[in-house]
RNA sequence: GCGGAAGUGGCGGAAUUGGCAGACGCGCCAGCCUUAGGAGCUGGUGGCCGAAAGGCCGUAGGGGUUCGAGUCCCUUCUUCCGCACCA
């Protein structure tokens, strides 16, 4: 073989194989090191990786190979989420069990894994859908069922007709479901289990400003939207001629109350039924109701829909006024927030506003705004909707809007007809799925002892193998009478075992843990082991898991340290999302046939290239668009670094550098301190595109202008001693050393090291050798570019100025014109001002 | 509608703290080498004027602050993302 030609392929082998035999990437406790653990979001083992998978893993394995550079001791693992309902689908379509199609999948994706070179620690590999790992599900839902964090209650559930199965609320989008974005989601009365993750509701808000250093502030915008949280008053309106009955709104401007024309409902309310007896025309309105409840069914022009509404022939009494109000349903209240129920004061809310015009409501002015023209009902072309002063509200007439909500939510408390509350949009986590592939709830229900706990002794509860499955009906569980028919653990009499199965995000809310103890059969993990470990230093992954993973993981944390399981409220101190790589203006994605096969492009150009490619295409925040021509490029420069190393490797080989040595700058020429300084401000900046920018974009055409650098400065066994020119290299390889690791190795090895790059440390730059003796400094006049000027580098600022004074081009310039004054900023420019 | 991010050559992008706009790569042009090139090497490549030196214009549009603005402020437009009757 030609040895200035690079061989990817047989490179990138020999050094796996050498990582293997050392066992590399193994990560051990030491509490007398640092750690830093940096974690990808597990993928969902669907088969065949492409580039958009490969970002993610590439940009942690950079970190990571970087980390460990630094000396950290790097905890790096992979693993599987491995339930969920693919695998069962496949099994519906083609028979092939759902275990047998899963784990082929994730050993195909480990060997693009192996493939790339990334450096995880494969011991640590887990895969949720192994009883060894979801025995912690399990083991967890029974210590929040002992906390009262799960419980069963039947309600109405978001049911996909495609999935057959229950989705939660954050699945569903728009109406639809989150997997098939034009089935529309339909409402469905069923028992569930949940979660109870409204009890950390404000932990998990409040906690969003503790990850604000460490985090995207758009998902921490999200996650904060998601919660919801919002401060109102719960008042209790009278209905005439219903003596005892009443109906409750939520608002959160109690204080124009005394404005309110109507009491609006919406179509779901659960009052409803009762209120309607007796009333006349009921037939009609009962008519109208129904029509109004299959319209809000076709979820996709719920947001743009007309105000639509009818009155229900009942009256509310307002508590505070004591007045008359008619009571309506309408389109637009929401049935699960707040109460279901508002109170309309078209004054003051726009959608009131609108509504009322509609529908000819009284539109009664009540507050005022403080400062400005007061609010004239004939000049009301739209809601005033800013606090001010109340006006025509009776005792609390002149109280300001804040005063007035105080107050009225303390007299409503006295009176007992309401009180001031706060209200979420964050529901408790439905978990329950009426499908096969997933972890077995682990509660049996028995005729005499109701719903019984599996012991912890009992676990796992297996999930059963060889099922059939066809995708119709109800949970695939409940037709295996092996599983269902169980005894009591209580009174050993016949029992029945819960057949639905667990969210798959329970599997992903805790995972991380496990790979700090992934073998543990006694424990999901050991204290003092995620101790060591924890928090993730960096997680990185998709912004599509932004909400739901995310906030289901900070919960988990949460209630594992209240379980006296882990030290920190928080598990990731920071978050990074990676952008999406697109290929042909769309995101790559298997449905739109634009994939670039990741194995392809390692066959093709190597990993190495493509790992750099991937890097150097764009920042990793953004997306990225792959083009075939832009791979070339990378692969030019690696067959470049290759060449030039090898060409002059007899010559350095056996040269002793010391990186940390002094250079003698007295004696090197001109072109070595040239290359030294290039060599160690191109370091410089790298270092700090690893540490803080990440931007390895940059990094990687910074590192390529090394190169063209040393091309430019051929012939370099003239004027250029070996022991310079080694160190210089030397630097080169080490920058690529977390990119291109393979590539890395083998130069390293022609550079004269023969134990391999695995311990050796990142290099550190030298400030005083990034240094010029002269700088470049450039003139302006009038703040434009007229001259530029070498200067030396301790000069102050008036010896610049003299010296550009001095430039030929720019005296004739300012010959016979009135400097006004001068500016310098040492080192950069002169600007000289004018007349 | 509300909130957020962004807009730089033919393309991907760089410019770290208000200080040489277009680094690096792709593409394109010219040359060298070669039996050959989807290899390698050298040079050029924002627009306009000019033989050249050089000049003018130029970071979505308009305005402003400043000696100096891609960067800061105001405003308009466009794109993407999130929320979308949350009472």
């Amino acid at each position: 073989m030609n040895l200035f030609e690079y061989d990817p392929r047989q490179v990138e082998l020999k050094w796996q194989k050498v990582w293997a035999e050392h066992n590399a990437f193994r990560a051990v406790e030491d509490p007398s090191r640092p750690k830093y653990y940096v974690l990808e979001m597990w993928p969902y083992p669907s088969g065949t990786l492409h580039m958009g998978h490969m970002r993610n893993y590439t940009i942690g394995d950079a970190v990571a190979r970087y980390k460990r550079m630094c000396g950290l001791n790097v905890l790096h693992p992979m693993g599987w989420d491995s339930f969920g309902l693919p695998a069962e689908n496949a099994a519906i379509k083609s028979g092939t069990a759902p275990r047998e199609w899963t784990n082929s999948n994730i050993a195909q994706m480990k060997a693009v894994c192996e493939r790339f070179g990334f450096g995880y620690d494969w011991e640590r590999e887990i895969s949720s859908c192994e009883p060894e790992y979801y025995h912690w599900n399990q083991w967890l839902f029974l210590r929040m069922l002992e906390k009262d964090l799960a419980y069963r209650k039947r309600s109405r559930v978001n049911w996909c007709p495609q999935c057959q199965t229950v989705l939660a609320n954050e699945q569903v989008v728009g109406g639809c479901c989150w997997r098939h974005e034009t089935t529309t989601v339909e409402p469905k009365e069923i028992e569930q289990w949940f979660l109870r993750i409204t009890h950390y509701s404000d932990a998990l808000l409040e906690g969003t400003n503790e990850l604000a250093e460490g985090w995207p502030e758009r998902v921490l915008m999200q996650q904060r939207n998601w919660i919801g949280k919002s401060r109102g008053t719960r008042v209790k309106f009278g209905i005439a001629q219903m003596q005892g009955a009443a109906l409750e709104v939520f608002t959160t401007r109690v204080d124009t109350i005394f404005g309110a024309s109507a009491i609006v409902l919406s179509a779901g309310h659960p009052q409803l039924e009762r209120l309607l007896e007796g009333v006349p025309g009921r037939g009609a309105i009962e008519g109208q109701l129904k029509a109004m409840r299959q319209k809000s069914m076709r979820a996709a022009d719920i947001a743009t829909a007309e105000k639509e509404g009818f009155f229900t022939g009942r009256f509310a009494v307002n508590p505070f006024s004591g007045g008359n109000i008619p009571i309506w349903v309408a389109n637009f209240v929401l049935a699960d927030y707040g109460t279901g129920a508002v109170m309309c004061v078209p004054a003051h809310d726009q959608r009131d506003y609108e509504f009322a015009e509609k529908y000819h409501l009284p539109i009664k002015i009540v507050v005022q705004p403080i400062n400005g023209p007061p609010v004239r009902l004939d000049r009301m072309s739209e809601a005033s909707t800013e606090p001010g002063k109340l006006v025509d509200s009776g005792p609390y007439t002149g109280l300001t809007s804040d005063e007035a909500i105080v107050r009225m939510a303390a007299d409503a408390k006295t009176k007992d007809f309401g009180e001031s509350e706060t209200t979420y949009r964050l529901k408790d986590w439905g978990i329950s799925r009426q499908r096969y592939w997933g972890t077995p709830i682990p509660i049996v229900y028995c005729a005499k002892d109701g719903v019984v706990a599996v012991p912890d002794d009992q676990l796992p509860v297996r999930l059963p193998e060889n099922v059939k499955l066809t995708g119709e009906g109800q949970s695939p569980l409940a037709s295996v009478p092996e599983f269902v028919n169980t005894t009591c653990p209580k009174c050993g009499g016949p029992a029945r075992r819960e057949t639905d199965t667990m969210d798959t995000f329970v599997d992903s809310s805790w995972y991380f843990y496990r790979f700090t103890d992934p073998h543990d059969d006694r424990a999901a993990f050991a204290k003092d082991k995620a101790a060591y470990w924890f928090q993730i230093d960096q997680y990185i992954g998709g912004i599509e898991h932004a909400i739901l993973h995310l906030i289901y993981s900070r919960f988990f944390c949460r209630v594992m340290h209240d379980l006296g399981m882990v030290k920190e409220n928080e598990p990731v101190k920071r978050l990074f999302s990676q952008g999406m790589v697109h290929k042909d203006g769309a995101v790559m994605s298997k449905s739109k046939g634009n994939v670039v096969g990741a194995m392809d492009m390692a066959d093709k150009y190597g990993c190495d290239t493509a790992r750099m490619y991937t890097l150097f295409a764009a920042p990793p925040e953004r997306d990225l668009e792959w083009s075939e021509q832009g791979i070339e490029g990378c692969s030019r420069f690696l067959n470049k670094a290759y060449r030039l190393i090898a060409k002059h490797a007899d010559r350095i080989r056996g040269v002793e550098t010391d990186l940390s040595a002094k250079t003698d700058f007295a004696v090197a020429t001109a072109k070595e301190k040239l290359l030294v300084r290039k060599a160690h401000k191109t370091l410089k900046r790298v270092t700090n595109d690893f540490e803080v920018r990440w931007h390895f974009n940059s990094s990687v055409a910074l590192i390529m202008e090394l190169l063209n650098e040393l091309q430019g400065q051929e012939p370099l066994d003239v004027e250029v001693s070996p022991m310079i020119l080694k160190r210089v290299l030397e630097i080169l390889v080490l920058m690529l050393s977390p990119i291109t690791p393979h590539i890395a190795e083998e130069l390293w090895e022609k550079l004269g090291h023969p134990t391999g790059l695995l311990n050796v440390k990142w290099p550190a730059y030298r400030e005083d050798l990034t240094r010029e003796e002269q700088v470049e400094v450039i003139i302006q006049i009038n703040g434009r570019l007229r001259g530029k000027i070498l200067v030396d580098d301790g000069f102050s600022g008036d010896e610049t100025i003299n010296q550009a004074l001095k430039d030929p081009r720019i005296s004739v310039l300012i010959a016979g014109k009135e400097i006004v004054k001068t500016i310098v900023v040492p080192k950069k420019l002169v600007n000289i001002v004018l007349r």
